[in-house]
This record gives structure tokens, C-alpha cells and sequence, in this order.
DNA sequence: CGAAGCGTTGACCATTGTCAAGGCCAGTGG
DNA sequence: CCACTGGCCTTGACAATGGTCAACGCTTCG
């Protein structure tokens, strides 16, 4: 499936830098760049799993289509991001294009031969695909049990901390996504994911800089966000331990 | 995280016997057989994540604790099946017993050395991996767009394939968990649930065997759960096609 | 200027959650 | 042996969150 790129985040804070030929990022290096128009599609849901990508730049979404033209999104893909790779015979999703993005691409085969040589890189992968399984299992916690307003706030804070790691002075979030792709993500409609916006900017809790660009969202509230999101990240570290004694917490 | 026994099943059905030295199940073989009580743990959420585990028997729920006491179980694990290989540092989840159960524990140092070494392992790791991941995005994919009834189908619809798997001439489904663990795990309440299996009886589709035993569970028109299901199971292989050249179909 | 795309808003409705009560069974203690 | 209690499940009444349908505003593009 798809990597987040929280491990390269992770790294690049580490000691070790990006470009030193035994991270995943410069096993792309010498491909060629492709270019992707926005909407159009990276590969297909059931097309055979030839290759693996890296994003370079831009975003895409990655969904499948279930009955009725219903959409889940089940993620969405940015620059350093790495899609593929835990993936048997077939593709089991569709990767397209949202805005115009750049990747590059390599065969299964260089791939898994690569990593396999490698004693650097095989950890590397391997904690791609943890993070991989950790954003899903997060996902389905949103899912199953988050409100409406909990969601947003849960998907705003993400792209929050992403700027924020990005080094972003601002408290401003770009998304790159329409409402309808955000709601496919959410397991929400359009007109909910507009309305708990309307809400949160009556609450103070962000604002829309400019009627014309609804994508830039600025976060007025960060630490309410973050409450709302229902993370019980308030607390942080300390959560763990308190589950791990069997208590509970928040409200 | 935790792995379906689906690629055993495979594996069973293919020429490779189960307890040939080279099966991830042999790996196990020789461990000692620990014993769990219903409702004992397994391990807990935040813990250092030193052991991979087989299941020998039993049923166990994977589950996260989120405020006010709401759960979310994530999967829940029977025999055959491997839990702890797509984890980083700490388990993520707790892992619990709902049957009595036993289990057979390997330490990653352990298991990671045999995995690597073992060049016909390799790839049944990696498989096993990804299909977990494919159940992550099923379940994503329940959670973000089913009804409480395709829900109550799916998962049914699961058990039903693993019992004919596993040859059972009976369409009956044995179900381990209560209606609390079915709820949690598939986004709804417990009345939810308790409410549409009897509106499934009601249409004719299952049957409770006994009044005393509510988790023997009868399916008496498999065709028409499948439909309910709602995952277009129905006209099978032609669905990824039909996708791949961008079309819709079902109603 | 008109049309299309996207987002917002409103009115209404349905599915599901909440709260409360009750049934059934098993286990326990009188 | 029976009554009592607790766990689990079911059912009902009601509320609420979010979905559906429809209209409209804003921007862009021809």
C-alpha cells in the first residue's frame, strides 16, 4: 500500500541525511521524473503491481470504488511519500493525481532486489510499513467511533503538525484536496464537512483566509483543535501508561 | 500488527505441507504452549513490544482504548493466525483474550534473525503483512461507507467463508465474541447490532440456533447475505475489470 | 454575459445512538 | 429446590447526528 512519510520526518530530525545512498529516498534518485496532470490516475485498482513510486511533488489520492459510485478514500499521498510497496499481485486501489505532481517510479523487482542487499535499508522499509499500519489503524478509529467535528479537527491537525515539522512560522493549512475528497476520506458527505467548518470558524477555532481560497486554512486555536480532535493528545505521553494500568481518561 | 490465517488457508491449499521446517507456523513449533484465560491479556497497549505470538487456539480481540471508555477493537485473532510483526517499538493495541486460548511466543530479536536468514520465509512474511494490510483497508472501507446492516453482513459474510474454508458442510457460524465486541468492532452499538441481526432474521436470511447459544448462528440464504454485504462479491473477479476501465456497476 | 464547478446553507428526513426496561440463562446462596 | 443476582441480549421510545435534496452564491472560463 502507501508510506507516509512520517519516517522520513523522523530521520531527517535523526543524524543521518536524506541523500546518503542507503536511504529509500535516493533509491529513486536516477529515475526519471514523470509528470502527472491533475486528475489523472497513477495506476489502477486491480492493475497488475508492476512498480513502486515516490512522489516528488504534488498530491494524490489513493481510493476505491464500491458499489453506486460510493468513493473511500483511503489516503492521500504527498511529496517523499512511497506507494506500493506492501502490496501483493495487484493493485488493490487507484492512485490519481489531485493536483499536477511529479513522480518517479521503480520495478518491483530493482526494488525488493535492493532492499533485500541492503542491511541499511531493510529497516527502513520495514518502519515505512509500520507507520503504513499504524495511519490505518488510526484511520479506523476515526471511522468507527469519531463525530463529525472530531474528524475535521483529527484531519486539520494532521496538516497541521505536517506544516509544523515543515518549519511553517505560520499556523496556516494548505489543503490540497476538494471537499468532496475530503469528505470520501472522512466517511462524511460534502455538506458536513462544509458545515463542521462553518461551525469551527464560528467557534474561533480557524478561519478561511480568503473566500476565494478555500483551501488555505488558518488555525486560529491550535491547542482547541486539538481538544476537539478527541486525541486525548492534551496528555500525550503520559496516555499509554495510564491505559496500560487500565484507567481511563478525558471528560 | 496482527495477520488473517487467510494465507495459510492459501498455503494449505497449495502442494506445501504446514509443518514443513521453511512454514512460519514451525517457527513457533517448538515454544512452549502458554495458556490464556477468557478476558486475560495478551499484552497491553504501550507495552515494549518484545514478542511476536502465535495463536494455537482460542479467540483473542485487538482493541485501543480512546476517551470516556469508548473502544475500538481492530481485529480479532483466531487460530493460525501471527500478531506483532508490523510493529515498531510498542504495541499499539491491547491484545485480549475473549475465549480461553493458547498462544506460543517468539522474541523479534528472535523471530526477525529466523526471518532473514530463511529465504523462502521472506516472502510468507511479506505476505502476510500485506494482506493485513488489505484488511486494514476492507475495514476502512466498512467503517467509511456500510450501513449497520452491510456491516452486520460483511462480518458475517467473513465467518461464513472461513467455516466453508475450513469444511464445514453446515452454514453455520460459530462466533466467539459478544455482541458488545461485534458492536466495537464494527463501528455501532450493541443495540445496533442486536437490532439487525433480528430484522436479518425477520427477512429470513439467519437464524439463531438456540435462544441460549445467540453465538451459533445459522445463515439461511449465504446468496442473500452476500448481497446485503453490499461489496459486489456477487459478480466476483469481473468487478476489479469493470473498475480498472473506469466503470460502475451493482443496482 | 452565461454556464459550469465548487462550496455553502437551509429544510427535512432517516439511520443510528441513547436511555430505560425487561427477558433469559447461569451461578450462588439460602 | 428455589429465589436472587448479574451478565448478556433484546426491545421500545425518543433524540440527535449526519445524510438527502434543493437552492443559491461565488469564481472562473469561454
Amino acid at each position: 500500500m502507501f508510506l507516509t512519510d512520517y519516517a522520513k520526518t523522523f530521520n531527517a530530525a535523526a543524524a543521518r541525511p536524506l541523500d546518503e545512498p542507503d536511504c529509500l529516498h535516493s533509491l529513486f534518485a536516477k529515475q526519471p521524473v514523470e509528470y502527472l496532470a491533475a486528475g489523472q490516475p497513477l495506476f489502477f485498482e486491480g492493475d497488475e503491481a508492476r512498480h513502486i513510486f515516490e512522489v516528488i511533488e504534488g498530491t494524490l489520492r489513493v481510493f476505491r470504488i464500491i458499489s453506486e459510485g460510493r468513493r473511500v478514500i483511503t489516503g492521500f499521498l504527498h511529496a517523499g511519500d512511497v506507494i506500493g510497496v506492501s502490496l501483493r499481485d495487484n493493485y488493490i486501489y487507484t492512485a490519481e493525481a489531485i493536483t499536477a505532481a511529479k513522480v518517479r517510479r521503480l520495478s518491483r523487482r530493482q526494488f525488493e532486489a535492493a532492499v533485500i542487499n541492503s542491511e541499511s535499508l531493510r529497516p527502513k522499509v520495514f518502519a515505512r510499513v509500520c507507520d503504513e499500519m499504524a495511519a490505518a489503524q488510526d484511520q479506523m478509529v476515526l471511522l468507527s467511533s469519531k463525530s463529525a467535528e472530531e474528524r475535521i479537527c483529527t484531519f486539520l491537525l494532521k496538516y497541521l503538525k505536517r506544516a509544523m515539522a515543515e518549519g511553517n512560522a505560520q499556523p496556516i493549512v494548505e489543503l490540497s484536496m476538494s471537499r468532496q475528497d475530503m469528505a470520501d476520506y472522512l466517511g462524511l458527505t460534502i455538506e458536513t464537512v462544509s458545515r463542521t467548518i462553518t461551525r469551527l470558524i464560528g467557534k474561533g477555532v480557524l478561519n478561511v483566509l480568503d473566500p476565494a481560497a478555500r483551501h488555505s486554512i488558518r488555525i486560529e486555536r491550535p491547542g482547541m483543535l486539538a481538544q476537539l480532535a478527541g486525541d486525548d493528545d492534551d496528555c500525550g505521553d503520559m496516555r499509554r501508561d495510564l491505559i496500560a494500568l487500565g484507567e481511563r481518561r478525558r471528560h
